[in-house]
DNA sequence: GCGGGTGTTCACGC
DNA sequence: CGCGTGAACACCCG
């Protein structure tokens, strides 16, 4: 039994998350706190396509480190293995501590699992890492370094915007006569960037998301670059974005502010941020809402 | 019942 | 091969 309800076991939650860089970078930095130095018991599944991998190797492995590439989180154990997870489109990372108290505090819970917990990592005592996803298209995987550092999605990975020069970054878009959205929506070509913060550093560049990528003068995909720069890092000091449904808020009151300071992402109809007259658009590209001021964005 | 949703990958046609 | 389109994955919600 994973929690023992009769005993009063009240689920703290401590971390939830939203899935584009600045939503993976809040919960990486909160995991990093917490996890760090914990020792595995266990790893279970509650999905059989959540956990990729062999469970029984990190039993007893201590967990020395937390990164993330991209959208994709891992953590470095004893032994030359990782758990790497994606958390895709409605994957989250939840602290579970393991407390038995008289009453709950506010915000907490009875200790029984969503039903959308996937998998769950178990530490020596007691407490919990919680792996949630509604739409199970996220994973967690058990490898190798070899085996990491062998992944399609890592070894197909483009330099996030600050480790890239403007010079860089637009000779990447030179030779792609695709939409400039679609370009830095493509992990390859940059990464971290998805639907809201391609469409906001759209919006701050002035760039019409239809231009084809090669048409970017040197100057423009500087802009492009800069301004992925400017709303990922602003996105991580808001602690990113959470559904304005309540689907995703944390129950301890914890969750991200960026979804009130969006540009244009989901303000259609909406006048633009810069006054300038011009109404937000919503056109589909490449499957997917895209937003965007007809005035400002040439 | 239908369409849309913060991601990624694949199949198909030109 | 590049590119565009659409679908697939699976679930919830309006």
């Amino acid at each position: 039994m994973l929690v023992n309800i009769k005993n009063r076991h009240y689920i703290k939650w401590y971390y939830s998350s939203m899935p584009e860089l600045p939503e993976v970078e809040t919960v990486r930095r909160q995991l990093e706190r917490v996890i760090v130095g914990r020792t595995i018991t266990d790893i279970t599944s509650l999905h059989p396509k959540t956990v990729i991998g062999n469970p029984v190797v990190v039993k007893g492995k201590t967990i020395r480190k937390t990164r993330r590439f991209g959208k994709m989180i891992v953590l470095d154990l004893d032994g030359d293995l990782h758990i790497a997870v994606h958390l895709k489109m409605s994957g989250q990372l939840l602290f579970k501590k393991n407390e038995i108290k008289e009453k709950p505090d506010k915000g907490e819970g009875l200790g029984n699992f969503h039903k959308h917990t996937r998998a769950v990592v178990g530490f020596a005592d007691g407490d919990q890492l919680l792996f949630n996803d509604q739409r199970v298209f996220g994973w967690v995987r058990i490898l190798t370094s070899e085996e990491l550092e062998s992944l399609p999605f890592l070894r197909a990975l483009g330099p996030e915007p600050w480790d890239t020069t403007d010079g860089e970054f637009h000779k990447r878009l030179s030779g792609k006569r695709i939409a400039i959205k679609l370009a830095i929506l493509d992990q390859s070509v940059v990464s971290g960037a998805g639907n809201i913060y391609a469409n906001d550093a759209l919006w701050l560049a002035k760039i019409h998301p239809k231009r084809p990528a090669l048409s970017l003068t040197a100057r423009e995909a500087g802009a492009v670059r800069s301004a992925l720069v400017t709303v990922m890092e602003e996105g991580i000091e808001y602690g990113g974005s959470t559904g304005q449904d309540g689907k995703y808020v944390h129950v301890n009151g914890e969750s991200g502010q960026y979804q009130n300071h969006f540009k244009v992402y989901d303000r259609k109809g909406e006048p633009c941020l810069r006054h300038d007259g011009g109404v937000i658009e919503k056109i589909k590209l490449g499957g997917r809402g895209t937003y965007f001021c007809p005035s400002c964005q040439k």
